[in-house]
DNA sequence: GAGTGTCGTAACAGCTAGCGTTACGACTGC
DNA sequence: GCAGTCGTAACGCTAGCTGTTACGACACTC
């Protein structure tokens, strides 16, 4: 479905931020979550910028600037995560509108339509049920 | 997450021969759903290639030539389709690696894994329980 | 108020995947 | 031999993701 690696790296730098500021400090750095995440930190900033659109993140300028959380890790879930980043649908319809003279080109959209809402239901359900707070001790169960 | 259409016009073509069957024909040609599917008979010469691959259809060649169901309707479903026409996962992990010195980037692909895993699989719990029968009712049942 | 470090964002290039299209050989029935 | 359809390669177009450079905006420190 060519897949990106949007919520995988989303979900990467709040686990990053989290476990930082439980080490005392305050401010995340887009430089240093980039380099955690071996990627460039404006991938970083504009990830963290959809986050905080959607008020899982705070960010501050000037001088000492960088990013933290607007929330806890344990009421942030894999579906606002998701839902912030990941704008379409999971399945798409037909490019070109299909003959709408012909019994199954007619129907074949609410149909299809009816069926996946109910598949995307049932994924978003699954993404609420695991918060970053799950993510952060799966990171930190790792072995070695 | 930049979604094809490729289910859904697998489902279209599945559907569209399931009914010309019932309606008496036996082959039905890649122009004919090509034409209900508003698309180009080489696409859905493609991706009916992949469902023979997979057991769900059949073609023949020469004159009168076309393509048939290997197997009913009713025994079809949605998951059977996804795997003959999408390989690869739903979400992907990090382009590069992450940094391996890091407590973060060190255990979130495993964390990571593992959730990813356990959603695909109810995702696809979710499309074995639709079957192309269902899918050619609900088509039927469009209204007007 | 000058200097500094970081964000915010635009712009661009490279890559990949999906889709549409053309073309042509392979096959089979008449 | 002819005709109709599949099988498949080849190509171009488009869109989205990712990485990169660049530079203005901002706020803290001195």
């Amino acid at each position: 479905m060519s897949a990106n690696s949007r919520l995988t790296i989303a979900a990467h730098a709040l686990a990053w931020i989290g476990l930082y500021q439980r080490q005392g400090h305050e401010i995340a750095t887009s430089e240093q979550i980039a380099t955690s995440a071996n990627t460039n930190p404006v991938v970083i900033r504009r990830l963290l910028g959809e986050l905080r659109r959607a008020g899982l993140v705070e960010s501050r300028r000037g001088v000492g600037a960088g990013w933290s959380l607007a929330r806890e890790l344990g009421s942030i879930t894999l579906l606002d995560v998701y839902e912030a980043v990941e704008p379409g649908p999971l399945f798409a319809m037909h490019r070109a509108t299909p003959d709408q003279g012909c019994v199954v080109g007619y129907g074949i959209q609410p149909a299809m339509r009816g069926i996946y809402e109910g598949i995307e239901e049932t994924l978003r359900r699954e993404l609420a049920r695991v918060t970053l707070e799950n993510v952060l001790r799966d990171v930190l169960a790792a072995p070695r």
